[in-house]
DNA sequence: ATCTAATAAAGAAAAAAATCTTTATATATT
DNA sequence: AATATATAAAGATTTTTTTCTTTATTAGAT
């Protein structure tokens, strides 16, 4: 265990890393069908991004393939996943089981890819107690007793963006390593806390920005 | 309106459309203080973004700030309003009213950022004729007939993913312009169409690797 | 009125990412 | 066995994005 066998610390870059999941998704569909290997250009044709790209981000695995032949699949999956740490469960606390935290609870498939929530949070008295997918609703003011106990380094944040931040200050306080923060609030942090945002706010613009674009263009024509 | 003032025909970057989104959020906060002005430093240290980002960004909006005073808070809004167009309300289907359909009805503001889902359809019995948020369920097979005399251009899709494609397939023959795809599968879909994929497997992954790698710097040290 | 400091704006440089090109290798075909 | 071909792998180029630098402007202080 000490030294490491791959000296391969390849930084993935942030792009690839996002591209990652993608082929992991289409490549066990392709599993299921029973195929056992398969080439990059076919993977990028599949998910129509470029081919060279596929090569690349497979690389920055440390995965090997055969000229003629491509990759063996199951060999890929392994590797991807690995690299991505999806063997490792990730115990996670979810805070705010309002519409979307409900959703999270029951997204499928998150223990594939790493992660698995382990309780939710809530401090409204009517979700207290009950469950969602096996997910049990416990009130907020367990959560620092809790995260310490099981030592859960991830968060979760689904609450409304008007709380965020105060919430975001109390699992700071517990002792939250990593926040997941599905709210649109610009969480402050100190320094050697994570925070991954996902906007639906950005994304929706970037949608509607690029219709915008499409209209403009045609009309130009 | 023959000739546009605006030559400014400035094609946004991508992250640039992303961060536009949370700088817009900041403002309105910072108005509703009662803040007048505001400049692109006290953006960029609340933000914690880089402040000549910030500059770059604005300026792609075409708004003018002022040496030693900032922008005009008010002017900002709305500068940054119309450019990205959320003054028009683009209407959507929502499509799969499951748990993440559910909370993409009941999340809020979606209008204020220029979508307005004005129906959502399913196929499960028990959904259909229910109502979310002041959002119908219809059933899916009014779908098509709808689109078109409502000529409505985008929809939201929140269906399993074993179903995305198939689904898919019938939003394009109905019309659909453009679908902000919830699911993580990637859509085979005509040139014409735009599709913005927001994957919660891709933000996970992207937070388990940055604590995977936050823990081995740490190791080595 | 003049000077100073803060800041927008424009431009240059650097860094990062994507794309393109070349090379090498292994399989299948003849 | 020799050759052609598909493909991985490595490298080079281009493009995009971010960061840094410089310049110009303006409010406030002296």
């Amino acid at each position: 265990m000490e030294a490491p066998q791959n000296t391969k610390r390849t930084k993935a870059s942030e792009p690839t890393l996002k591209r990652l999941p993608r082929y992991l998704h289409y490549l066990q569909k392709a599993q299921d069908k029973g195929i056992l290997t398969i080439s990059a250009p076919v993977i990028g044709k599949e998910l129509q991004c470029d081919p060279t790209q596929v090569v690349k981000d497979l690389a920055t695995t440390g995965v090997k393939g055969r000229p003629r032949i491509g990759y063996n699949i199951h060999e890929l999956i392994q590797t991807i996943e690995s690299f991505l740490g999806y063997n490792r469960a990730n115990e996670a606390f979810l805070v705010g089981a309002g519409n979307l935290g409900m959703a999270m609870m029951s997204y499928p498939d998150f223990q594939r890819f790493g992660l698995k929530i382990v309780a939710a949070f809530d401090t409204n008295r009517d979700k207290i107690g009950r469950s969602r997918s096996g997910i049990n609703i416990l009130h907020m003011n367990k959560f620092q007793d809790l995260a310490r106990r099981l030592q859960v380094r991830i968060a979760v944040l689904t609450v409304p963006h008007t709380v965020a931040q105060e919430v975001t200050d109390l699992l700071v306080a517990s002792g939250i390593e990593a926040i997941w923060n599905l709210t649109p609030s610009q969480l402050q942090v100190p320094e050697h806390v994570i925070v991954q945002n996902t906007s639906m706010y950005a994304n929706v613009t970037l949608l509607l920005k690029k219709l915008q674009e499409k209209d403009e263009s045609e009309s130009v024509q």
